[in-house]
DNA sequence: GTATTATATATGTATATTCGTATATCAGGA
DNA sequence: TCCTGATATACGAATATACATATATAATAC
């Protein structure tokens, strides 16, 4: 239960949750990061140390590069936890600015080296009403 | 997204998350809460007026007693969370032994007036390995 | 080797959280 | 009305968290 802990912990922060959900779309790097929330880059890596630290990401270097990605099975809240990030991508305004942000910096090649699409989650987005449709 | 950041930090503290597994019972007054957690009541007054205050708890007074029930559509991640709650109930060792003496203590009557079961949550544990199917 | 870029981490400070303890409120019964 | 049991809340201490800032490390190019 410790575990489930620690991932509701690592959420419970808005600068977090806004890099979960930037996750969803594919690995980043932390120059990505910095560049879409605009924050230090100080700031962007303690966070992703956290979110690493409580199991909801992966890491790996390539080059002079570390890219972040959501991890899977470190808990069972985190299963859940993807589903709701995944499912409510379309549903937050802020979400939709940096996921927005994210595309067009990339596209103008204003960030690093943009990555093949790489997200680790293989959840449909279009399929998530089904999850619910129980509630 | 605010909303959405307040629910994980309530289920951020393990007391809280106990309180939450124990609702997907039924609803329970305080000292039902007390009684199985071993706790002050002060701390499970506290812990109960924060899970209010983030939506995640619903009351209702009935005499002396104080009946918490978990609330239902106050955010999105709220529902995931719920979910999460009835699909992980019987895997978490510590949520047994709690359902387990609050079972017991009920049944002796050795907290205040046994209520019928009234769980907001109307999802069968039995149907939840079908949500998770995808990942 | 040095310089540069990307990333991590240490430090100090301000703020928030949690807890034990004590006290306050509220409803019902004598 | 007073008393009692159930619940809420206020206060202070200990701990944890988030931040800006500065510095350290690691990989690459030269």
């Amino acid at each position: 239960m410790d575990k489930d802990v620690a991932v509701f912990k690592a959420c419970s922060d808005a600068t977090r949750l806004r890099i979960l959900f930037l996750l969803t779309e594919r690995e980043l790097c932390v120059c990505e990061i910095m560049a879409v929330l605009d924050m230090p880059q100080g700031k962007i890596s303690r966070h992703l140390a956290v979110l690493k630290q409580f199991g909801l990401l992966t890491d790996r270097r390539e080059g002079v590069w570390i890219y972040y990605a959501l991890a899977t099975d470190s808990s069972i809240a985190l299963k859940y936890v993807s589903v709701y990030l995944v499912s409510a991508r379309r549903v937050h305004e802020r979400v939709q600015t940096d996921l927005d942000r994210l595309r067009g910096l990339a596209s103008e090649g204003k960030i690093c080296v943009p990555r093949p699409s790489m997200a680790l989650l293989q959840v449909d987005e279009r399929e998530d009403p089904a999850l619910l449709g129980q509630l």
